[in-house]
DNA sequence: AATAACTTTCAAAATATTTTGAAAGTTCAA
DNA sequence: TTGAACTTTCAAAATATTTTGAAAGTTATT
């Protein structure tokens, strides 16, 4: 397979994957195709290799810069602004449980927090059924939660160690 | 909070946390609907609690029955079903797991070794940036497969138990 | 075989999300 | 202060996803 095809496959294959999980499919391909680029790019590079307008370019730029996963490189003497994807996976991945955590998992820990202050009676079923459902929930968000800590604190050789010696 | 809007409540919450991971809106709600319900619900009992057709909660219904969180539940001398949803969060979460590891994670893996075998010279900075960036997620992704094979294998309580305490 | 009680399908409609591109905004050098 | 070189914004257009509901399909009973 020749270096372009490969390429484009390997866009397409990060922009399902975002897409499954809830990540715009072009801002997962301009994340793809930072990866795998050795020199940061332009956004009218990003704009020429994905076929994308102007306008889209610079709102996954942002976005991604946002999540933490690029960053902006200026160059002494030029007026563009060029971007880099971090290239270790497993500080992406950190970076993105760190995200995700603080955009999804705290906020959903507050509501739930809330919900379980439901009025009535305990031996109601509907009741008991709720609250019952409410606190599994809860107690495992915030087990998640300082476990997902725990993991972004981590340094990376303690991730690739000890937690895949443990499970083998 | 009355249990009718704390219902309402944690719907929306569920429903809003879904669509970040890549699950309909709707899917999510009914999921949400089944677990707080303290008898299984008729596709008629859904499509009033939320207001939806019955198109549409057939089609969830469905969607949640294939990814393993809701079961079918027929009484004896009624035609109608009935479906409930895995109550225990942890099963939820390991079923998910479990499929998205075979949907997802795996199909990756094969595109990425596919994908490793570009041609070229290793000593073009294009090919070499390509190459160490599929290599860096394609072991990435190996450890991570074999990591969840062991999550969704193990226990219950040696989740609860041993990842926690080896975090703390 | 006919009917009643259900479930499933699917094309069209509604809605939500993403993309575009021209205009406005910014920054810097002259 | 101007203008060139860029970036950002945002309303409209395009696209993708979700929802609807009526019709078709299924199954058990009579």
């Amino acid at each position: 397979m020749k270096l372009d095809e490969a390429k484009e496959k390997f866009i397409q294959a990060w922009g399902t994957l975002g897409s499954n999980w809830g990540i715009s499919r072009t801002m997962a391909q301009v994340h793809a195709l930072l990866l795998v680029s050795p020199e940061p790019l332009s956004a009218e590079d990003v704009m020429e290799q994905l076929q994308i307008s102007r306008g889209n370019a610079n709102l996954n730029l942002r976005a991604l810069i946002d999540w933490g996963l690029v960053q902006k490189e200026l160059r002494p003497g030029e007026r563009k602004e060029f971007f880099a994807a971090e290239k270790d996976i497993w500080k992406v991945f950190r970076q993105v449980v760190k995200e995700r955590r603080k955009r999804e998992l705290e906020p959903m820990l507050e509501v739930l927090q809330t919900l379980s202050k439901v009025e009535g009676d305990r031996r109601d079923r509907e009741v008991k059924a709720f609250t019952d459902s409410v606190d599994g929930i809860y107690k495992f968000a915030g087990k998640a939660d300082k476990t997902l800590e725990k993991l972004i604190r981590a340094d990376e050789n303690w991730f690739l160690g000890s937690v895949i010696k443990l499970l083998k």
